[in-house]
RNA sequence: AGGCACGUAGCUCAGGGGGAGAGCGCUACCUUGACGCGGUAGAAGUCGGCGGUUCGAAACCGCCCGUGCCUACCA
């Protein structure tokens, strides 16, 4: 590999692995936890282990990367923890499936033997993900990466338990909760997802006993009615009060239930009468549970009738709700049936409909816990950025339900409890016990329920750290930083390792949670496999670039809105990957002589290019350092673009080619060399964070002091740099360049032309300047001979410009169009009138003048003076045109 | 039903009480010794609508329309 020489465009490919196999080997990744530096510390949000990277995973991770990059190269002790989670429905899906294309059936196989298989699946496909976050570029300590599963992680879930029940904050009942007859198991009300379905509403006609009377009740679920065991209505309900402490007769099974009265009832809905299902509905378990209701469970685990169905029993729910309505509609007990728009439930992870069922599981008490994490948040001991998301935060956790941990799956943390077959004692404990607590048998059998998932995700950031242990990691690295996540996981993560942390750890387990957007695609819709609307972001990496796809990420995450990601954008960034390396090429062919600078260079010796551009960077820096300390991560990528792009290439690199390019100078061409080398490396390494690759191999191939950029430090802000005066003198260059250009481009002059130009500058000063600096415009606007005219000496025949202090004339040629000079000044005139018009309003406006600060005044009053100046003299060059003849005749 | 965002150039999006911005796209010209994944110039927007506050509103407030999301739940 030759080390100077770049080819002409920047080929990933060919960068990417070599330079994180780079970082690995150097171990730069690790943290240290006997270091001196200050901790700075982030916990990955573990990705499933059935996972393959998605859009979100890789906005998510790119953000972590950017904040950890950028902190590791501002010298605080890094740690990125990374990881992966176990998945307990997803995962056991996943296996399922697999089994069931080999013909296996997981009861078949045997509880032991399909977490056998699991683990080798999880061994055989589970490093997937993690492949893909390294692809991505991510910098974390793999060194230290955990899995939910691992034997730390299951201890610290068992003494999580252990001390919540002891403390009375599990316990176990039978309650309703939601089920999925697919997956045939519990869910907590977080992991049902609501849709809107059209369906239809029922009225049915339920007779009263002893009499030809009905009471009529509506339900969208008939089949539930086979578990009626009350119909209630309001007491204050005119309609039904006498009927109130009746009995009427449940079709069908022509079993006896009451009417009673509960305020629950709403009176507008439907008839005014409500059948009560306990089993099989929240709110009617709640008005069986005030109302000492027998809870009759119709539906199985499997979604079938079950034996107290009578003649429906063994039937799937949805075939028996027809054949309720067939057998009512026979009957002529069917008053009506409506179209009605509502919310069905589904599981999140197979889509099922969801089956409210009465069930004994395990529940976490969670008003308790949620207090705590609630007044951490308040006391801004943690911060949640951007703020708006707090209130979501206070919202759910001041409505908090009780959390069902239990899940009758057989993939994950099984439940430390022991039933004694003889008294039937529960026994919770951190141990396998070998006998009964209460009357010492040694039969045992262990609870088969495993728990939620996300009670183990609840204790990553102190479980990864080695608790229960009393470890160094947990010493120096809790609490966490910064949390950066998607909001969709608040509640399910966020909200509950707040619960844990301060409850276990008596403190928050981070100091920001960064809360970023959704990733979604053009039209502003989730992406889903099933919609098929998917960006596979390793395609995306593949195809333009993994610093280029990174770039994108960080560009649109603006705070507190959605992502719709474009591929054009995409593209937009691998040119600017393009145009760094190619900026790059240039300065390494124009450095190889560069001889050094051994002695101290006097800022004001330097030449203006010099200056400015040490200014404008120095601003920069600024800039991108406060947009990531505040997680504003598009603004510290459109300062870093605007700066290399339209700063440093487009100006400074074509100010400084006739210095590099000449050899009168020596002396002046080595400090320029110098301060172009200074200023590339610096931009590569505020860009490092977001662009990790190609910063890497180009500052590997420049003079550098160091190791590897990734670990140099980041430039630091010096406001003692701000370089006033370069700005001001460098704003009239650039701007009698772009009135040079304009009138080249608005006369259709050719571009490789060279020009002769007369300025006209009223004022010595500015004149002195544009003296000085005369190189730089003939230079950039491609002059042939600059010359400075006083205003009797206007040429009468020229394409004019106006500037603020001066004015430029372009002789005009033979062949130029005296019509197009005219039009364009015209354009010119009608702007200036146009503006001066809004000026003129304001000032003749009292109150504008009395109550405007008076500079706001003072400024708009300059603006006039200038535009009345530009508007006669752009008149002037006008008047003259039109003197010289018909601007449509020969000439034009 | 309640809540929260968002509506700015053809597209994707920044910005935010006193001069409407970027990227892509578009038009014209250009093999200028880093880059055509480039350069230079240009066209293009009643900043969703209507009111209000203010000397001044695209920005702040209210209402409306449109879009999206979240939460809750209606048997």
């Amino acid at each position: 590999m030759d080390a100077k020489i770049l080819s002409k465009a920047y080929d990933p490919r060919a960068v990417e692995d070599k330079w994180y196999a780079f970082w690995m080997e150097r171990g730069y990744f690790k943290a240290d936890t006997h270091s001196t530096k200050i901790p700075y510390s982030i916990v990955i949000p573990p990705p499933n282990i059935t996972g393959s990277l998605h859009m979100g995973h890789a906005l998510n991770n790119t953000l972590q990367d950017i904040v950890i990059r950028f902190k590791r190269m501002q010298g605080f002790n890094t740690l990125w923890m990374p990881g992966t989670d176990h998945a307990g429905i997803a995962t056991q899906n996943v296996v399922e499936k697999k089994l069931s294309e080999e013909g296996i059936d997981r009861h078949g196989l045997g509880r032991e033997k399909f977490i056998e298989r699991v683990w080798q699946w999880k061994e055989q496909y589970g490093g997937v993900i993690t492949k893909q976050l390294k692809k991505l570029g991510a910098s974390c300590d793999w060194s230290r990466e955990r899995f939910t599963m691992d034997e730390g992680l299951s201890e610290a879930v068992r003494e999580v338990f252990v001390r919540l029940y002891q403390e009375d904050l599990i316990y176990k009942g039978n309650y309703i909760i939601n089920w999925c007859p697919r997956c045939r198991t519990a869910l907590s009300e977080l992991e049902v997802e609501y849709e809107e379905e059209s369906g239809k509403l029922y009225h049915l006609a339920y007779p009263l006993k002893g009499g030809e009377r009905s009471v009529t009740v509506v339900t969208t679920r008939p089949e539930t009615m086979l578990g009626d065991t009350a119909v209630a209505v309001h007491p204050q309900d005119d309609r039904y009060h006498k009927l109130i402490g009746e009995r009427v007769i449940l079709p069908v099974l022509h079993r006896e239930i009451p009417i009673i009265a509960d305020e629950y009832v709403d009176t507008d809905f439907g008839s005014g009468a409500l059948k009560v299902t306990p089993a099989h509905d929240v709110n009617d378990f709640e008005i069986g549970l005030a109302h000492g209701l027998e809870m009759v469970k119709v539906i199985d685990e499997d979604g079938k009738m079950t034996r107290e169905a009578g003649p429906y029993r063994g039937m799937d729910r949805f075939e028996c709700r027809k054949r309720v309505i067939g057998d009512f509609e026979r009957d002529g007990t069917l008053l009506k049936v409506d179209s009605y728009r509502h919310n069905v439930g589904h599981c999140y992870r197979c889509k099922t409909i969801i089956e409210p069922t009465l069930s004994k599981q395990w529940f976490v008490r969670t008003k308790p816990l949620a207090e705590a994490a609630i007044q951490a948040v308040k006391d801004g001991r943690t911060k949640i950025v951007p703020p708006v998301w707090e209130k979501t935060y206070f919202e759910w956790m001041n409505n908090i339900r009780d959390w069902c941990i239990s899940r009758q799956i057989w993939w994950g943390h099984r439940i430390p409890a022991w039933y004694c077959e003889e008294c039937d004692e529960t026994i919770v404990s951190r141990e396998e016990p070998h006998s009964c607590t209460r009357c010492g048998k040694r039969e045992l059998r262990q609870e088969a329920d495993v728990l939620d998932t996300w009670f183990s995700s609840a204790l990553w950031p102190f479980s990864t750290l080695g608790w229960p242990e009393e470890t160094e990691e947990l010493k120096v690295f809790y609490p966490t930083s910064v949390l950066v996540t998607g909001f969709d996981i608040l509640f399910f993560w966020v909200a509950r390792m707040m619960m844990m942390g301060v409850r276990f750890m008596g403190n928050v387990p981070f100091r920001d949670v960064y809360i970023h957007a959704l990733v979604r695609d053009i039209q502003g819709r989730k992406m889903s496999k099933s919609r098929g609307n998917v960006i596979d972001p390793v395609m995306v990496m593949e195809e333009y670039g993994t610093d280029a796809f990174r770039f994108t990420l960080a560009a649109f995450a603006a705070q507190g809105r959605d992502i719709c990601l474009s591929e054009e954008r995409i593209e937009g960034y691998r040119h600017f990957a393009n145009k760094i390396w190619n900026a790059s090429r240039f300065s390494l062919s124009t450095l190889a002589d560069f001889p050094g600078i051994t002695h101290e260079i006097d800022l004001h010796e330097m030449s203006l290019a010099n200056r400015w551009i040490l200014s404008r960077f120095n601003e920069t820096v600024r800039e991108v350092t406060a947009a990531l300390e505040e997680y504003r991560f598009n603004e510290g990528a459109q300062a870093i673009y605007h700066f290399i792009w339209h700063e440093f290439c487009d100006w400074f690199l074509e100010l400084i080619k006739p210095v590099l390019y000449g050899k009168d100078d020596p002396q002046e061409r080595a400090v320029t060399q110098y301060v172009l080398i200074r200023v590339l490396d610096g931009a590569l390494r505020v860009l490092h964070p977001f662009m990790p690759f190609i910063t890497e191999e180009i500052w590997q191939r420049l003079p550098h002091e160091g190791k590897a950029i990734m670990i140099a430090d980041f430039p630091q802000y010096n406001a003692g740099l701000k370089d006033e005066e370069a700005l001001v003198d460098m704003d009239l260059v650039m701007r009698t360049i772009w009135g040079i250009r304009n009138i080249r481009g608005e006369m259709d002059i050719a571009p490789h032309k060279r020009l002769d130009v007369s300025l006209l500058a009223e004022r010595a000063e500015v004149r002195d300047r544009l003296e000085q600096y005369r190189t730089y415009i003939t230079h950039l606007a491609r002059i042939n001979s600059l010359s400075f005219i006083t205003s009797g000496e206007k040429p009468r025949d020229a394409a004019t410009t106006v500037l603020g202090d001066v004015e430029i004339f372009i002789p005009m040629a033979k062949d130029m169009h005296l019509g197009g000079e005219v039009r364009r000044l015209e354009k010119e005139v009608q702007k200036v009138h146009k503006e001066l018009e809004i000026a003129d309003r304001k000032l003749s406006n009292d109150e504008f003048i009395s109550k405007a600060p008076a500079e706001i005044v003072e400024k708009v009053k300059a603006k006039k003076d200038a535009l009345l100046i530009r508007d006669r003299k752009l008149t002037e060059s006008l008047g003259k045109i039109l003197e010289i003849g018909d601007p449509d005749g020969p000439g034009a």
